[in-house]
RNA sequence: GGGGAGGUGGCCGAGUGGCCGAAGGCGCACGCCUGCUAAGCGUGUAUACCUCACAAGGGUAUCGAGGGUUCGAAUCCCUCCCUCUCCGCCA
């Protein structure tokens, strides 16, 4: 959410820097309309309040029943007066909460203007690709063929875009997700919390999936839970509502869960393989930070993402994303690209993002600075990393003419020092 | 799933219709005092919004959340959420 004051103040500003991420503008006169009659009610609503708090004051000390009665009845139109101011209020309010709750954050001046995914820029590729002495092929052929995963049973269970991983399959997911925790854990500073894969509303309008985003999510329509999208959902609320001690601030933490998505609005893209499931496990990052130190703690955040693939020996690159590509929330993107040589694509396996304090304010997370203010946080996440699809490019680049596939070195301990991958009796 | 208790300021804890934004204690901050330390004394110590210079001052709201009764509610009524506890069940 857009500071309401920033947009009073600097309204061309944010209307030319909305313009950038491709929102509508014009919206924001309409924001102004309803923030200047907000204020006018409440003004009105609170001289009214203080003129019957006072009336009551009085009736309260005075003792004369019939004095008494005659200042009850007096007080009658003040009491409709703000019975009808609080009855106007709520359509105001609820107009502009909804339309401030659906404007996008601003980007950083540092990000480059640009209308879509074409006008990013790769910062740079790191390490190489693999090559071969035969052809590479994809994940899907060689995970059937060893019988690491199953498809068809998938299906069986719950249908489209879920699969079984089975045997080594399951077992190298595993091992990936333990090496991701204790890298983040153990070298770079965060601490592990296992949150709840099911929340509540609130928390997806906090982190800014709700109410924009609501049909990417499964719900629980009887409770009133959601399943999470990411872990960045309960991770971020976990300070919900609080106002942090300066002092704990920065905050790391890293979470391993499964993730739920919908994927309506991409039917019929990646539907081949593990790249697009509608659960999927994923490592993630996420930071509360002081204003000051965000950015540069996104950096650091990256490296951290960035250094899962190098370990694992895969070649990757790191994508800066242009206005027209930042997602709701964020102010500044880079993702994180492997390569897939069976599939012959560069796979996005992390999402590393700055959200200023867009989110801090939705889900009202502060912190008391040094002179006893309350400011926002802000908030940054990134996966460290997306499980399915680094099994992808884990199995397509270390893959081998027969078949099989080595374990990359830095997951053997976590694999019993098993070295390679076979069909299963062999 | 059934029964009982309960949710008050950073924490503990009073408070059953007006004198309560809220006693008291602890903690914390600043100051004073005591020739160290400990103790003692004083003052201060929530959040948001509006007015406004993001000052002072003033106003409004907030005692789990929402709604209601009333001139007036932390206090009464309704709904929801959460916690504890006893029983049942169970990874």
């Amino acid at each position: 959410m857009l500071d309401i004051q920033r947009i009073r103040t600097e309204t061309e500003a944010v209307k030319s820097s909305l313009a950038t991420v491709g929102f509508a503008p014009n919206i924001i006169d309409r924001v102004l309309e309803l923030d200047a009659q907000r204020r006018e009610m409440q003004k009105e609503g609170d001289i009214l309040r203080a003129e019957l708090n006072a009336a009551s004051k009085n009736i309260g000390r005075e003792k004369d029943p019939a004095a008494r009665q005659a200042l009850i009845e007096a007080v009658g139109t003040v009491k409709s007066k703000i019975k009808d101011n609080e009855a106007a209020v709520p359509a105001v309010e609820v107009e502009l909460d909804d339309l401030l709750l659906n404007i996008p954050n601003l980007p950083l001046p540092e990000v480059k203007v640009g209308p879509d995914d074409s006008h990013n820029d790769v910062v740079e590729v790191y390490g190489s690709a693999p090559t071969f002495d035969f052809e590479p092929r994809p994940h899907w052929e060689l995970m059937e063929s060893l019988g690491i995963i199953d498809f068809e049973r998938g299906q069986k269970i719950s249908g489209s875009r879920f699969y079984v991983l089975r045997g080594d399959g399951a077992r190298l997911q595993r091992a990936l997700i333990t090496f991701m925790l204790d890298l983040h854990t153990r070298q770079h500073g965060y601490e592990e919390v296992y949150p709840p894969s099911m929340v509540r509303a609130d928390c997806l309008v906090g982190t800014g999936n709700l109410p924009k985003f609501g049909d990417n999510l499964y719900r629980d329509h009887e409770e009133d839970f959601w399943w999470v999208p990411t872990a960045e959902v309960p991770v971020t609320n976990l300070y919900r509502d609080e106002i942090l001690d300066g002092a704990t601030l920065p905050i790391r933490h890293v979470a391993y869960s499964p993730c739920f998505r919908r994927e309506k609005m991409s039917h019929g893209k990646d539907t081949r393989g593990i790249k697009r499931g509608h659960q999927f496990d994923k490592v993630e990052l996420v930071r509360f930070e002081r204003p000051e130190a965000s950015r540069a703690a996104l950096d650091e955040l990256v490296a951290h993402a960035r250094k899962v693939a190098q370990l694992l020996g895969l070649q990757h690159r790191l994508i800066k994303m242009c206005t027209g590509d930042l997602s709701f929330v964020s102010c500044i993107k880079f993702d994180i690209e492997t390569w897939a040589a069976g599939c012959a694509e560069w796979l996005e396996v992390s999402s590393c993002s700055l959200f200023g304090d867009f989110q801090a304010r939705r889900a009202r997370i502060r912190f008391k600075d040094e002179d006893g203010k309350n400011r926002f946080v802000h908030t940054l996440n990134g996966s460290g990393l997306a499980l399915p699809r680094v099994l992808i490019s884990v199995i397509e680049t270390y893959q081998q003419a027969d078949g099989s596939i080595m374990v990359p070195q830095i997951l053997r301990p976590y694999m019993g020092d098993q070295e390679r991958i076979v069909r299963r009796g062999e």
